[in-house]
DNA sequence: CGGAGTCCCCAAACCGTTTTGGATGCCCGA
DNA sequence: TCGGGCATCCAAAACGGTTTGGGGACTCCG
């Protein structure tokens, strides 16, 4: 059933039908009612194709995300991070177009999705230092969030972010304060914006504090189980083994966990842990106990924030940019505890 | 730069651009390479709305995965096997729509997709025991390959699945084998096909050997990691506790770990413990050494499966619904070992 | 009574492709 | 010489909506 045997159906030109429908202000009340009966009598949906064809707008969004060349391995926190977005845009009526591809090829997905035009605005996804896709996707004049920043460009742009400074400096301060003095960072890779911001907060607070850190305790990689564990077992293999491990998700914490018990160590006496929690659904770290000490942040609403400002800037347009800013709580779980008495001295390394 | 402004540009008609492009017949090898040299110097590509249209075909297959109601959450399997349906869209031109819905509002999902004409085909999820789903998308007439099978139906339709039963017999069986004679299984929600299918597996394996099996040694739920450790807790706390445990997927499987390791038992000493490992990419179980014993099947490969046999129906048509069953690789880890002497007398349940 | 203003409604153009049904010119064989 | 076949191209009609630019009927007012 389209609009026009729906129209003959009423006795009424296709115009009238599409102005009741929409909501015109050029039809009288009692067609319009009429004409509202009988669509959703005969099920009539406008052909979305059509309408976009016709009306220039898409009615979706796009979300291009990365596989991590290595492992081909898709970023868990997506998942959520989508969920959330695709709450607000059934909500207003927007469909999500997902495409994943290798990181080499991620610009044409962009220049596709904009050319093909399937899509009124895009969500980028885990944006690295110094990202060229900002810059592509200015030039290509689509409306788009980033997720995250991009560290070292000087364009301006909306982003929805946590403050990962912050977050790390405030956990670091927390170990520093229980007395420890040698803390490991298990970090994303390298180049990932967020993991830089980590980086930076860990360091600040030892700075601020005059402790020394050194890069042999710093490590980055992709966010696995298999990564939290060998790194975690090589460093309590070590003569001055740390006293405390910082990392950035629930993944590798697992790992480390496991590594943990593994050397027949307890994590929280032996060993302090404090991870980021992205609060992932299938991963609760608990509420009111968590296992793990925690900086804690939903991505979840950041999907939802993301694709409610990208909407916004659809409907609205953007003159200049818009940010949010999140801040992460610190939640106190059994993971954490003072520095072993042993290892309070001063640091022998 | 549209399809008639490139025409003009060459002095030719829109239809010879277009059937220059697509490759038809009709057009002389000379004026195809000019028009196809003119459309990459102007960087044209055709608006995919307005093609959909024509043609009647929309290049995009829909995924609507449901939001399990009680906590919002996400299967994390999902972003591995859309991850797999994913490579092979894209190759093939085809874009993915996702739509995440609470688990009611499904069969609107479904619906929507059809008449807005935004799909040409479906991929359904998470089947249930007697799924409604399938007789509505048999009624609306849209091609559709579902991932898993719906337990009490009797229609024919297509899918894609694993043998979960086979699996988890032959899963029962090895623990069996080992002198178990508790064997706990932690399963995935009561009504979802493959939880049904894996129990009947357990079940099958214990009659087999005319070994009795209870229903206070089975539970079912969302596979979270909270799932598999309060579940472990209480078991381990009874007097008989069971000897092993089986369970869905890795997540619980870490929760039965942690339980265990508060218990201060070891995994594959005191408790053994097998798992169905779907090979997500970021939480691998090992390939030589594996933690946990463990059924094998990559959720990726199903969904590259299922995106090939749903594009092969679009293409082709299907008399015939298609099938394919997978089967799991049993795996042996370090999880799993002999049943403690003291348990294995005879069940004094 | 005539003209202006409103209220409803409609015919036709348009969005950017594909596809149908020729049209043109040329070569070839009868 | 003429008709048929072939190769190459094109004009126009879809596809299913929205939007533009009126147009008729009615009311109101001078």
């Amino acid at each position: 059933m389209n609009l026009k045997e729906l129209a003959k159906e009423l006795g009424l030109s296709p115009t009238t039908v599409s102005r009741a429908l929409n909501g015109f202000p050029e039809v009288s009340e009692a067609t319009r009612k009429r004409v509202q009966a009988a669509a959703d009598a005969y099920g009539y949906r406008p052909n979305m194709r059509a309408r976009s064809l016709a009306t220039g707008r898409a009615m979706a969004i796009g979300h291009v995300i990365p596989l991590a060349s290595e492992h081909e391995m898709v970023n868990p926190v997506f998942a959520d991070f989508i969920a959330g977005a695709g709450e607000v845009y059934s909500k207003a009526g927007y469909d999500m177009l997902i495409s994943i591809v290798p990181e080499a090829e991620q610009e044409r997905a962009y220049e596709e999705f904009k050319y093909k035009g399937s899509v009124d605005g895009i969500i980028v996804h885990a944006p690295r230092s110094g990202d060229q896709r900002i810059k592509l996707l200015k030039s290509v004049g689509i409306p788009f969030v980033v997720h995250g920043r991009a560290s070292e460009s000087d364009e301006s742009y909306s982003w929805v972010d946590m403050n990962n400074l912050r977050a790390f400096q405030r956990a670091t301060d927390f170990l520093l304060d229980l007395g420890h003095r040698r803390i490991a960072l298990i970090n994303g890779l390298e180049d990932m914006d967020f993991a830089i911001r980590r980086r930076a907060g860990f360091e600040a607070a030892h700075e601020a504090r005059g402790v020394s850190h050194d890069d042999s305790l710093k490590f980055t990689g992709e966010m696995t189980e298999q990564f939290g564990h060998d790194t975690t077992r090589a460093l309590l293999a070590r003569p001055h083994a740390p006293t405390a491990i910082m990392t950035s998700s629930m993944i590798p914490a697992i790992g480390i966990r496991r590594a943990i018990r593994e050397a027949n160590l307890e994590m929280g006496r032996d060993v302090s842990v404090i991870i980021h929690d992205d609060d992932l659904s299938y991963l609760p770290n608990g509420r009111d106990d968590p296992i793990f000490t925690a900086t804690r942040s939903s991505v979840r609403e950041a999907g939802r924030r993301a694709a409610t400002m990208l909407l916004d800037i659809i409907a609205n347009g953007s003159d200049t940019p818009r940010t949010s800013l999140m801040e992460a709580e610190l939640l106190i779980g059994q993971s954490t505890g003072p520095a072993p008495a042993h290892a309070r001295t001063t640091d022998p390394v």
